[in-house]
DNA sequence: ACCTGCAATCTAAGCGCTTAGATTCAGAAG
DNA sequence: CTTCTGAATCTAAGCGCTTAGATTGCAGGT
């Protein structure tokens, strides 16, 4: 690997100034024709790739777009493969990011996504943010000082309810219509009574969809209970933290789960005791993840709309690249009721 | 958005030199406690964030490995949303892309992930090449002279078969003994002999993959066939190219297909015609894509680890990063055949 | 009191680009 | 002829870091 070449190569090369280069590449119609040509005959020639840092470095800004996943494995998680079930792999965030490669390349940006750094060095999201002209993050697993700081440097969405930092800009969904939807398809449809909703209150979008949960049984004249099940939870050989379910627990006619992960979760714990779902009794998830449809049976759900969660980030990202003095966004996206097998359809 | 604050300031601040503040951040042995934690302060005070692009530049190297993605679909696709199918989303490229990026965080790099852009403007893979340390390729989509290009420049892998351009790396898998194996499986384990292959024989992995279905013909002393099906292909209204098959095509008693997508198409297409899949006729396909444990019958296949070949790809750039005047490399990782419901077990 | 050695810090030279503004030059206008 | 104009190109000043090597100051040795 030869060392690389640089403007200077290329301007020495086809006989110009290294600004003529420079102008050949950014601004193809401030040089003759011809002297163009042979820039880039000479460039070709000295397999010329210009440098990202400099350029970003120069014009004060880099076409690059990031995002901070969070890290669902424990550091010692054995490096997981064969996983027929998809509960490691095509997970929420991955959608998400999925909307946002498909927005980053529509604009002509690149996407850039970083997570916790297993090495345990150096600070991961200031690394990142330090690379890029905007930034979504899941904040749950940041420290808010740091988005702060990062949010005074660049523009930073975050995905995720209640907007209680307010500089940042945030993108969510109908948490608590989307969770009193299913809730009443259970009802209505099922005349399902017994509803035990299961799963913590934190982070907020656990709180919006636990009071969705009570919306629907207030409205159908049920028992509405104060506090959700907040199962206990295991960590799986693949390091996952899985839930968990007391031994005693009375069954209810239907769990009422406030992610699909508790919800396959407990598909697993009921079809381990033997107990047949959805004759036995119901179960629902929210998110709409993949590995809802491959469980068996196929989990009723509430799909987040993640592709265009993802897009919509980084417009919003866009949009405030483009004018940085604009007021931080907050937008929230409906949802939608997804009828598979585990309702009882 | 304040004017973001530079070394300078901080420098200014804590009233150090601004080699003091960079010490402090990445040798922070070399500088005293007190004035490091004086730096960190001051650094908190200003929201400092450093510039990636100015530390790229100054020591040649920006922490960041590259992907070049490929598109699966067209330009003028549909805003692609609610797919119970998952043909469209964890694809192929996606799982590698996964392994690659658990890879990435393990090591404390980041990844930049780009595409074919669509707005159609610059040239994305250089202008990716120039952002990162290292870049994984699939190639089939890039001009071989870019690669060219961008090899002289940093390391590149490529995620394909053989190496025809040996200034590359190449991880693939054994694509033929994989689908001799499955092929052979459907004569011994479900008598099949009528056995047809479906799919174009490039890029080469196709041509491995017909060889490998020739190689358990012969060995099982049938007749071995000089051509696959290689069959026509429509687009579909989300912007993919799905395979067509004659009306007039004769059952064979199993399609062997090149690639699960292939196998899908094809499953999906019996379904329409009424043919009943594996009574009537049995389909396997090739890679291991999450949409084959969603599709009903669930897809018997080969698997790809493609976890492990992201893992593997980001481990073979890191080798050549450290020293560049390694020879490039050539893995092939061995695959392992998924036995579902498309068989007939 | 003076020198040595070492740790802590600083000075200054880049790294490879972009771009404002200066320069050059050919042709048009006077 | 001279002057003016605008296109094409060039000169040079950064952009915000890293780091080699110079400087400083202080403890210890003589």
């Amino acid at each position: 690997m030869a060392k690389a070449a640089t403007v200077y190569d290329v301007a020495r090369h086809a006989g110009v100034s290294i600004a003529t280069v420079s102008m050949a590449f950014r601004r193809p119609d401030r040089v003759k024709e011809s002297t163009r040509d042979l820039v880039f005959a000479s460039a070709r020639a000295l397999h010329y790739v210009p440098s990202a840092s400099a350029r970003g470095l120069a014009d004060g800004r880099t076409g690059v777009l990031g995002l901070f996943s969070f890290d669902y494995f424990l550091p010692s998680a054995a490096p997981l493969e064969p996983d027929e079930s998809c509960r490691d792999f095509p997970l929420y965030v991955d959608e998400i990011q999925r909307g946002m490669e498909l927005a980053c390349w529509q604009h002509d940006y690149a996407l850039m996504i970083g997570g916790p750094s297993r090495a345990g060095g150096t600070d991961t999201v200031t690394d990142i943010a330090g690379h890029v002209d905007g930034l979504a993050v899941f904040p749950q697993t940041l420290p808010p000082d740091a988005l702060e700081r990062i949010a005074g440097r660049i523009p930073v969405v975050a995905v995720s309810e209640p907007p209680q930092d307010d500089r940042l800009s945030h993108i969510t969904v109908d948490n608590r219509g989307g969770m009193r939807a299913v809730t009443e398809h259970l009802i209505r449809d099922h005349a399902r009574r017994d509803l035990l909703f299961v799963g913590g209150l934190n982070p907020a979008e656990g709180r919006a969809r636990f009071a969705g949960f009570r919306d629907a049984l207030r409205a159908a004249g049920l028992r509405v209970p104060r506090k959700p099940l907040v199962p206990q939870t295991r960590v799986t050989p693949s390091g996952r933290a899985a839930v968990v379910l007391p031994d005693d627990l009375p069954m209810p006619e239907a769990f009422v789960c406030a992610t699909d992960d508790v919800a396959l979760d407990i598909l697993e714990i009921l079809a381990a005791r033997g107990v047949r779902v959805p004759a036995e009794v119901a179960v629902t998830g929210f998110d709409g993840i993949v590995a809802g449809r491959v469980a068996r049976p196929t989990l009723t759900t509430v799909r987040q709309p993640m592709v265009e969660m993802g897009r919509l980030v980084v417009e919003v990202l866009l949009r405030h690249i483009a004018d940085p003095a604009r007021p931080p966004e907050f937008c929230e996206l409906p949802v939608q009721v997804v009828v598979r097998e585990s309702c009882g359809c």
